[in-house]
DNA sequence: ATGTTAATGCAATTATGTTGCAAATATAGC
DNA sequence: GCTATATTTGCAACATAATTGCATTAACAT
């Protein structure tokens, strides 16, 4: 079987991008994880492993290519998670709600629930859709009984 | 007929808050607006009206109290419009969909377009929705024509 | 008019994100 | 395996949004 780093090889290659340290290590750690990543949490983990500048153009660069997805939390500060599949550099394919725990401030993708079609006053052309949804995630709800 | 100012020295003095110039003048700027303000053009409209942090705290304050509710831009900068009614300190009822406009980047809250209700995955709480939807306004729309 | 509490102003600090440029390095072609 | 080249990185500086502590000021209840 095929490990994941030389997926990960295999995805920036494919995308013209080139393997690098940094971009393996961001797919790495986005990949090991259950919701959607802050930039400051992966700026912390990276540690001095790669420049807080070459972090947010790694970012940049994935989000372009349609590798990862962004999604503002309540705060405004930029999370990140890989697209399930159908993005490319065209277009993102990620109409899938989000779920910002209010407890554990964790952000998921419920990759399962799309966002409903909407009918908006005439004149408005509505391109894209983004809804968070906030309260407490399954995990946290758990963790209460 | 009451005026303006009238009306919002009520509005403050009914949520227990001192009827200060600053508080009054972002009351006066936030009701002359067809469109959600950013906190960056409040501060360059005031001026040295009033200090940085005063904004802020007064925005804050608001918030607080369901006088304004505030919607997050695509870049993440805080925006603010004045609740339609029924909001109050315990809870906001703003659950209606915002428009962002990728051309001229205002924010509309669509009053009359209330956020679908949701299924989501066993466990969740859902507390709150926001939903925003990008694309081109319809001011925009028809100047383009 | 006075006292009390809330609100403001100022200075300093933090957090997030951006830009320009020189140095380093991945890789394509030889 | 070298070498040339374009990409990527690191560093320094900057920009912008937001927060904290504290002394001063001002609203308003009495
Ligand atoms: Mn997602
Ligand atoms: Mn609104
Ligand atoms: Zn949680
Ligand atoms: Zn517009």
């Amino acid at each position: 079987m095929e490990n994941k780093t030389e997926r990960f090889e295999k995805l920036l290659v494919k995308n013209g991008l080139k393997r690098t340290a940094p971009r393996l290590q961001v797919l790495e750690i986005l990949s090991g994880r259950d919701s959607a990543t802050s930039q400051p949490y992966l700026e912390q983990v990276m540690g001095k492993d790669a420049d807080r500048v070459t972090l947010y153009r790694v970012l940049q660069a994935f989000e372009e290519k349609g590798i990862i997805h962004k999604v503002l939390d309540q705060q405004g500060t930029a999370n990140y998670a890989i697209c399930s599949d159908g993005c490319s550099a065209h277009e993102h394919h990620d109409e899938h709600v989000h779920f910002n725990c209010d407890n554990c401030h964790k952000i998921y993708c419920l990759d399962a629930v799309k966002v409903p079609a909407l009918k908006v006053p005439a004149g408005f052309k509505v391109e894209h859709l983004n809804l968070i949804a906030t309260g407490i995630c399954a995990s946290c709800s758990d963790k209460v009984n």
